[in-house]
DNA sequence: TGGTATGTTCCAAA
DNA sequence: TTTTGGAACATACC
């Protein structure tokens, strides 16, 4: 479910539920998902009010009791929230349990069991590795030029990369591209000033797009999202381009799948010339 | 059966 | 040093 529409939708949702409730219980069915390890979270998390639920690129955080420290929850390919309830039957998958001073439960949930549930005390620390937010102010066109022509990597997997841009996945990488009529292979440090506006606007219009419809559903793990309906790229080789016909082409670059329109994003001025100094 | 999947990390190779 | 490719993590689905 999760790139950085989809958590900031869960965080939307839940946060009525979570803001202001104690954590009466933790149970971890699942060790291994537990940072630094189930007891820390434990320790750290019981007893404790979640005074606020927000989001820093893909992690759920709730920020506890002044100066009592964070809990990050990373959802990565399968994880989601389930809130007890609105189930009849227990759902598949829970991989840990917070009961809250109100009665209430809520479930961790995560197939493949990639997710993460951290207690960190420092969240600057905890979040150290982390690049610059595309919705905050401070993530300008200039700023993302600068970024840009401090690598000379392919577009792509720039964007993919966490630690320069951090929320963007493989559906809103493709989506973004598209927007901005690059291909995903160009080189990053070779954008002209115009088709960096144009990526900037492109990475923030369809983040924002896709917010606003709660997301991308691509399985029922999270059904609410609506934005599958408005992907232009992502998933859709073979189909026609919407703005020009062509069939959508379908490539493997680093190591994902990749989407884009062969003819509105033509491959340029990527090629290292003789007539460069 | 084999290939693919919304993510991240680690290591080796170029 | 930087960038890229591959494998790994564990499970579901086609």
């Amino acid at each position: 479910m999760p790139e950085l529409p989809e958590v900031e939708t869960t965080v939307r949702a839940y946060r009525p539920r979570l803001e202001g409730r104690r954590i009466a219980r933790f149970v971890s069915r699942c060790s291994k998902q537990a940072e630094p390890n189930v007891a820390a979270v434990r320790r750290g998390i019981v007893g404790k009010r979640v005074v606020r639920l927000r989001r820093r690129a893909k992690y759920i955080v709730a920020d506890l009791d002044a100066g009592c420290g964070h809990l990050l929850i990373h959802l990565r390919m399968s994880g989601h929230f389930e809130w007890a309830a609105e189930h009849d039957r227990r759902p598949r998958h829970i991989r840990a349990i917070f009961d809250l001073d109100d009665g209430n439960r809520l479930w961790f949930c995560d197939a493949r069991k990639f997710g993460k549930i951290v207690y960190a005390r420092d969240f600057a620390e905890a979040t150290r590795h982390l690049g610059v937010e595309p919705l905050e102010r401070g993530f300008t066109t200039a700023r993302l030029r600068r970024i840009l022509g401090e690598h000379a990597r392919q577009i792509k997997p720039l964007l993919l990369d966490q630690s320069i841009i951090a929320g963007l996945g493989n559906i809103y990488a493709d989506e973004a591209l598209f927007r901005a009529r690059l291909h995903p292979a160009t080189r990053c440090d070779r954008l002209s000033n115009g088709q960096v506006k144009s990526l900037h606007d492109a990475i923030r219009g369809v983040l924002r797009t896709a917010i606003r419809y709660d997301g991308t559903t691509i399985d029922s793990v999270y059904p609410r999202g609506r934005m599958q309906r408005h992907l232009k790229v992502y998933g859709r080789a073979g189909l026609p381009c919407g703005r020009c016909g062509t069939p959508i082409a379908a490539m493997r670059l680093a190591q994902r799948g990749t989407h884009f329109c062969p003819k509105c994003q033509a491959l340029s001025g990527n090629r290292r010339t003789s007539l460069s100094p």
